[in-house]
DNA sequence: CGCTCATGTGTACGCTCGTACACATGACGG
DNA sequence: CCGTCATGTGTACGAGCGTACACATGAGCG
């Protein structure tokens, strides 16, 4: 804990950058994007507003560097969680846990991923990132699959996990899994 | 086409809610929910502004009420559709019908589910729509199989269809069919 | 025919937003 | 030590929004 800068204003901040990319996460996973404004990222990096507008170009770049930056932190955990597993139900495992992690947020109900599905829909710049973060699922699951087959699987776990998030009775996490292995059967 | 009123105001318009909401719903398939204004909908419906307000006491009602009528419209459609399948294939591609219609919208990209997805994830009666849309298809699906299954084969449609429209590599009608047939196998 | 009031309209208010931009400031080279 | 200028800040502007509300209007009744 090197900071507790609060009220002060700091003159020389390098990465602070970094810092609202990071804010900006925070907010969308809080507010969605449509709650995504400069002054919430800025209140919530406690610096002024002008610092937006001084360190991006416009809002759009804010939020397609920070889907960016969360792809990019999740893979590294994900390559982790890869790294471990030596089976086809490790990987499978693994990938559960990427899109489980991907679409609950926070605070109980948001699904980071599908605020990125639907911002992609209008931002080109998103939807590079979102199809990068498809693909790499995908590729991991090549190493144990066939592509058809990675494919096929790939697709099976976003949506019954997506169906486990929206709906009022989810299913279990073994649930999920054993539907992943009859499929593979 | 009973109507080109364009121009001249109509002062008595029986049924112009109803023709709002069929606004709302184009120009939820048009621009995304964050696009979606009281002055768009009553451009598009050609009507002044002060009929929104008029008509609906907020536009979270306008949304939740657009919404509805398009699952109605869909269920319509669905059981059509599903009436004239009599065996598991016929079910199976009805479901596919479904969520293929509600994830392309008009203009190329859209993907009117998943804007709903994430308008349910703040908006209560939103996602009271959204769960009795997903609840129909396991239903239908519940007369051809039993519940477990039906309940995968729902997500796994989801997600197949999902990657589809997101991917730049497409997955084909056969493909997805195929997948299914494999997982039913 | 004329009165009445539900129905429908136009406008304006208060707010938040993205963005621009003139100004402050302090690190650093000379 | 001082001048300079990259770095950082505060504020204001114009646009667009949801909503409220005073007013217009014409259908229907007596």
């Amino acid at each position: 804990m090197t900071a507790e800068p609060s009220r002060r204003a700091r003159r020389h901040d390098p990465g602070r950058r970094d810092r609202l990319i990071d804010a900006a996460l925070t907010v969308i996973a809080d507010k969605g994007v449509a709650g995504t404004t400069h002054r919430e990222i800025a209140r919530v990096a406690d610096v002024p507003l002008g610092s937006m507008t001084y360190h991006f170009d416009s809002l759009d770049q804010v939020l397609a560097e920070a889907f960016t930056r969360h792809a990019e932190q999740a893979a590294t955990v994900f390559d982790q969680r890869l790294g471990a597993a030596t089976d086809r139900a490790g990987a499978v495992e693994a990938v559960i846990g990427l899109v489980r992690d991907d679409l609950i947020g926070s605070p109980g109900d948001l699904i980071l991923a599908v605020e990125l599905y639907v911002a992609a829909a209008r931002n080109p710049a998103l939807k590079a990132v979102t199809q990068a973060w498809m693909q790499r699922s995908r590729d991991a699951l090549e190493r144990h699959f066939d592509p058809a087959t990675a494919r096929e699987v790939d697709a099976l776990i976003e949506g019954l996990v997506l169906h486990s998030v929206l709906s009022t009775d989810p299913m279990t996490p073994d649930q999920i899994r054993h539907a992943i292995e009859r499929y593979l059967r």
